[in-house]
DNA sequence: CATAGGATCGTAAACGTTTACGGAATGCGT
DNA sequence: ACGCATTCCGTAAACGTTTACGATCCTATG
């Protein structure tokens, strides 16, 4: 604990050059490390920069240099998101900061005002440049931001694919790992009628989700069956509505996918209000865990994966892509695609058989 | 859709003064609203500006204006925090931006990493004078962080109260209000043994809540026993361990109010489990409305608010201690503790009157 | 007509930093 | 003693913008 208090206001390194009796131009070099300069001079410039607590100028090292030693992640605080991601992206913040911290990139956090146009936003927050790279999340399926970002010739990655994405670096949960995986499991349990919800196919995974879906069941030689298709939002009110689609449909399903874990709490709701037991009755198999899932009842049958990871591969990804760090991350990985475990639960399985 | 794509790239304010033949301080002038500007030619340059896609860069204007137009939300994405918190920050981010947007200022969040202290991380963020002002959060009870932003005389308010907040502006929801409230309406149903969870009093709301439910009970001359204040996590996990205290006193409480809505979900869980339902043999309150209250069975009673109109209220104090717009927002309301509104649910009403 | 004054614009300095360049001092080999 | 390489440091230009100041032109007023 070591710096001012008594001192004269710190105003710039020219300060700090006088006080020092150095040139100016010595205590930058000694600050960033750069070759010339003598060990000896340059500890004592340290030491009474550290004891003055002097900070180099952000605006003006950025204006000289053309960098900002700050990655942006682009979130978007639409009431979708609010309502359905459960602190998601501070999760794999985590993750990015970890591996940006290395570097001594700062990460920040651009939300997108929910009345602003996400690519109208991302244009003006490139332009001011006010980082040196961006991650941007919640791809559409077809997203114009890519173009931006390739024509703005600022390194970017996305976390989520889309279509538009071509060869720029991405990772993504492994959406389609999870719903085969599901599907297999149900088909084991001897379920031939399984439904699925999913978001809006325009949301670039409500259309993998489905198609990963429609594969599998496929490979198991069971039809698919649009109707077993329920789009609903992922949220707690998604998951009671999906369950009221399921209650209408005229022969029920023996089980459902959720996407969204939350959802089965309004699921569960649903199904309790027509008497139908989750577990018992119909089975039931969410993605994604999430703390809550296990105190459901019964415990929902999730997937599992650190998310927390999945920040520290999409970081190192997005470095790989920036020539000044690609020279440490090298290109092996580009996109990647983030694997996730099964947590058995016993929402799915329940006594009776099926026929 | 008007901007460039066939145009030389733009490096700057200089290529756009070269392109229109005027001067570079003429420019910048119609650009940014200065009046010694003839009408004719101030439509001219912005025209082309938009048409060259020209944005100014942020490091340059900074530098110059020691200004930088962002407003910085610093928060910590602690395994606590994430674990916590619904979404409660974007949503706050929301109803800041609404009010930003008016004044042209950039709201980004600042994550501080769960491995750096707080203090230094802002401390950095302060001297890279990165944002004109700052909002912190989840405040400490004592939090050095209030004496660092004031000794930097940068403006500054706060979400959530602290010892150390002095006359500094701040906002905060009325825990106060909601303990007053519940411990209200339990008395009302006849109950007299009333639990309550806090998170650690060294969490300033651990500490607010708890004296709100000593001085409650006081008000309806019930003694205070401290081992019907139940210490845990505000998460799910902390619900089930909330029960599983109140499961091992010997007398029992007929009632329980948590400070977390989520706490809940574990709550009712580890209840069932011992053949208690809650809303029959023992009354839940939950603090703050969440979209899965509802979905609860029985549905959790709880306060509701709009966080959002609470960023509206919070980015309006805080303008008002900056010199900037302080003649905008008059200095009327400094500090301001935001109302809640019982939502009545079915988890504490019910049948068995006690004794 | 002379001139005051307003309207409009150009010029150049400043913001704080980094870095290319050159200079001084030193060490070393001949 | 001389040349040369090495080590260290100071000087000054550059990054893109804003803005104080002065210059110019025009109009109105005496």
């Amino acid at each position: 604990m070591a710096h001012g208090g008594k001192h004269p206001p710190m105003k710039g390194i020219r300060q700090l050059a006088e006080h020092l009796d150095i040139s100016i131009g010595t205590v930058s070099r000694a600050l960033n490390g750069k070759p010339d300069v003598n060990e000896e001079t340059r500890k004592r410039v340290l030491a009474a920069a550290e004891q003055l607590g002097y900070v180099a100028n952000q605006s003006g090292r950025s204006l000289r240099q053309g960098t900002t030693n700050v990655i942006g992640l682009m979130i978007q605080s639409s009431k979708e998101t609010v309502e359905n991601s459960d602190n998601f992206f501070l999760t794999v913040t985590g993750g990015l900061q970890s591996v940006f911290a290395r570097h001594n990139l700062d990460l920040i956090m651009l939300p997108c005002p929910n009345d602003e146009d996400p690519y109208e936003y991302l244009k003006r927050m490139v332009a001011r440049r006010i980082v040196d790279a961006l991650i941007i999340s919640e791809t559409q399926r077809i997203d114009k931001r890519f173009d931006l970002l390739a024509k703005a010739k600022i390194p970017f990655a996305a976390l989520g694919r889309s279509l538009s994405i071509g060869q720029h670096p991405w990772a993504d949960l492994d959406f389609d790992g999870v719903v085969n995986c599901a599907v297999d499991r149900l088909v084991a349990l001897g379920h031939r009628r399984i439904a699925i919800s999913a978001p809006s196919s325009d949301i670039n995974l409500g259309f993998i989700f489905v198609e990963g879906y429609r594969r599998a069941l496929e490979r198991h030689g069971i039809d698919f069956e649009p109707a077993l298709v329920i789009r609903a939002k992922s949220s707690e009110q998604g998951g009671y509505q999906v369950a009221d689609e399921l209650l209408r449909l005229e022969e029920r399903p023996t089980a459902v996918i959720l996407i969204y874990e939350l959802m089965a709490i309004g699921l569960y709701r649903r199904l309790m209000e027509a008497g139908i037991i989750p577990g018992r009755d119909i089975a039931v198999v969410g993605f994604r865990e999430a703390p809550r899932a296990k105190f459901l009842q019964p415990p929902l049958t999730c997937f599992r994966t650190s998310v927390h990871d999945l920040g520290v591969e999409l970081a190192e990804i997005l470095l790989s892509s920036m020539p000044a760090y690609s020279h440490i991350y090298p290109k092996t990985k580009r996109q990647m695609i983030w694997p996730l475990q099964l947590v058995p639960g016993e929402s799915d399985s329940f006594h009776l058989k099926v026929e």
